[in-house]
RNA sequence: GCGUCCGUAGCUCAGUUGGAUAGAGCGCCGGACUUCGAAUCCGUAGGUCGCAGGUUCGAAUCCUGCCGGGCGUACCA
């Protein structure tokens, strides 16, 4: 598509510069407007368009008279792509034959395949991903799969855009909140596990958690013993790390269970409890080149003035260390693993506080690199009722979500009767919930607050994951029947593809969403954007949906029309799924 | 208080980086299946783009100030 408009560019701006001519001014002062070629509002009014506004000072004209001006200028030329200007009030519009460049894309996709709309404008650049980074004292809630869609999605677009992608979580395997469900597991449980209570082991440790939360509230000296309990666990106490482990390797097993289920898979894994020695020791390092300094009582701080922030604890009076420190240490040890040119953390936009400071620290360490370290930010997810509040209780748990998506999809199947169809019932429901689910999160700006209504998320019509699926699964049936029909392997070679015969406004607008494709791509990577890809499919989406439904495509008339609207189709199809792929939606042939 | 993000239709969200009459979905009301999958499609109604100034030929978009909200501002993560 960028190429198109780039030959209408040149051609724009060589009748620009020979109308300049002919009212004796300086083509030059051209290149002082910076003139922006847009899509108009409306289909009827062309392919694209550009306002002439900027114009009207230079040429001492109305843009209304400019406009009519060039547009004959631009008509009469040689160079001119195929298809018409015309001026519209303050526009010239351009009106654009597309069946070559349909032809060619048609190559294009059949050549590329999955790997249609790639681009090459990160070729090369080492990015490392970080997401999700649950605790281990309890399991994945909604949050976290807003987290995970998001990592996941843009480390999928950057990869598209050329880029090497290493995608990591971090593991919060330590930290007085971990020693808090040990407390309690030690004062409760009276041995029980997973196992004897079948319980899903992630959940089984997030109940002490709990319980220790409602113990705290009757015992003041409970912090205090989890605080203790940390000390213990940096000094390597035996039965301490041996409780450590248990429960986090129970918590640990349960959160991949979870992300098998949401499709989250990772290059590398970090650990807490690995890094954070690292991260002390980056503290003494700074303490002693006088980057940071020493209480009385033992604690060390680094004092942030010089960038409008107050001071900040690196390490507590009694040596352990925090949250900050061990980002330190992750940092560091992340660039010696595999020396990245740009780090993204995905982290709630609560934490912005968190990754200054951080980033700060860094720099002041005397690391370079920390000018590579971005964090992608992303708001919180509330409900239709309100905000989850974990004292109250009303935190959604992701595996309880899912469970809940994939049996309304169950039912949705079986209530349409295609359980047959289908074959496989609840495979094809937990793919149909993962698009709700996916696409739901991923429709909403990163950087927004966003309501989650899981009704709504897998609603079967309107603007959902399903929906989008649906559109996928009705072009392959119909092309499954035009195969069986037509023989069309064999129909392939003796039928030429003639995109001149798809003249449809349908198909026009078709043809120039397909082309569109890799520039989107392209911005959604520069961007950090995941959620350009979604408007781009659901529009690409409703566009055929209307065609689909207003034109017979296995029947068009003559055997060479419709080979061109099924040619047509398996574009369309192939961008589906590139797109899906792209956004987490799985595709499906049957649903 | 300070920092930061946000405020668009009854609800949930877009809005191509400053351009034409601000768009979708849901919901409401009304239409379309002897036709490739109706899990669909089409139409009607619904807007002071939080408010007030400013910049500009032109502002939902940029600037300033208010109002309203979220999140930070821990020896929590």
């Amino acid at each position: 598509m960028n190429s198109i408009k780039k030959r209408w560019e040149a051609v724009i701006a060589k009748a620009l510069a020979s109308y300049a001519e002919s009212l004796e001014i300086n083509p030059s002062v051209l290149d002082t407007v910076q003139l922006v070629i847009q899509v108009p509002p409306k289909p009827e009014l062309g392919d694209f368009a550009l306002p002439l506004f900027p114009l009207a000072k230079i040429f001492r004209k109305s843009p209304q008279e400019i406009a009519g001006k060039i547009a004959v200028l631009m008509n009469e030329m040689e160079e001119i792509p195929a298809g018409a200007v015309l001026a519209e009030g303050p526009y010239l519009n351009m009106y654009v034959n597309l069946s070559r460049d349909a032809e060619r894309v048609c190559k294009e996709i059949a050549d590329k395949g999955s790997r249609y709309g790639c681009s090459r404008s990160m070729e090369g650049e080492k990015v490392m991903i970080e997401f999700s980074c649950p605790n281990t004292n309890k399991p994945l809630h909604l949050g976290h799969l807003r987290n995970d869609s998001i990592g996941m999605s843009t480390a999928a677009v950057l990869e598209a855009n050329g880029a090497v992608v290493r995608k990591v979580n971090l593991i919060n395997d330590r930290g007085v909140h971990i020693c808090k469900s040990m407390l309690a597991y030690e004062k409760f449980s009276d041995g029980a596990t997973p196992q004897s209570t079948g319980i899903k082991s992630d959940h089984f440790v997030g109940n002490y958690y709990v319980k220790f939360n409602t113990w705290a509230k009757e015992h003041k000296d409970a912090e205090k013993s989890a605080q203790e309990l940390l000390v213990k666990w940096e000094q390597n106490d035996e039965e301490t790390v041996k409780l450590w482990s248990l429960m986090n390797k129970w918590a640990i097993d349960g959160i991949f269970e979870t992300y098998a289920r949401t499709g989250v898979i990772f290059d590398d894994i970090y650990y807490e409890s690995k890094t954070y020695t690292l991260g002390k020791e980056l503290v003494y390092r700074g303490l002693e080149s006088q980057v940071f300094y020493r209480e009385e009582d033992g604690s060390v701080w680094v004092d942030m003035e010089e960038i409008g922030l107050d001071k900040k604890v690196l390490l507590r009076s009694d040596g352990t260390t925090l949250y900050l420190t061990q980002d330190l240490g992750t940092a560091v040890a992340r660039h010696e693993d595999w020396p990245f040119d740009k780090l993204i953390y995905v982290v709630g936009s609560e934490q912005q506080y968190h990754f200054k400071v951080l980033f700060h620290v860094l720099r002041k360490l005397g690391i370079t690199w920390a000018e590579n370290l971005y964090h992608l930010s992303y708001g919180m997810v509330n409900l239709p009722e309100g905000k989850m509040k974990s004292r109250e209780g009303t935190v959604v748990d992701a595996d309880d979500l899912i469970k809940t998506l994939t049996e309304l999809a169950r039912l949705e199947i079986i209530e349409k009767n295609r359980q047959d169809e289908v074959e496989d019932l609840d495979g094809t429901a937990a793919a149909i919930a993962q698009a709700a689910l996916n696409y739901y999160l991923l429709q909403v700006s990163p950087a927004k607050d966003m309501i989650f209504n899981p009704a709504e998320s897998i609603a079967f019509n309107g603007n959902t994951g399903p929906y989008l699926q649906y559109m996928g699964a009705r072009i392959s049936s119909m092309l499954r029947k035009y195969d069986t029909l037509h023989d069309g392997s064999q129909k392939r070679d003796s039928i030429v593809f003639n995109a001149e015969l798809l003249n449809l406004q349908e198909e026009h607008q078709l043809i120039k969403q397909v082309l569109l494709f890799p520039d989107v791509v392209e911005q959604a990577g520069k961007e950090l954007n995941p959620t350009v890809i979604s408007a781009y499919l659901y529009e690409l989406s409703r566009l055929y949906s209307k065609y689909y439904h207003d034109h017979q495509i296995l029947r068009a008339g003559s055997d060479s029309l419709t080979f061109a609207r099924v040619v047509l189709s398996e574009m369309v199809l192939q961008v589906l799924k590139n797109a899906f792929a792209l956004i987490g939606i799985p595709f499906l042939e049957k649903m």
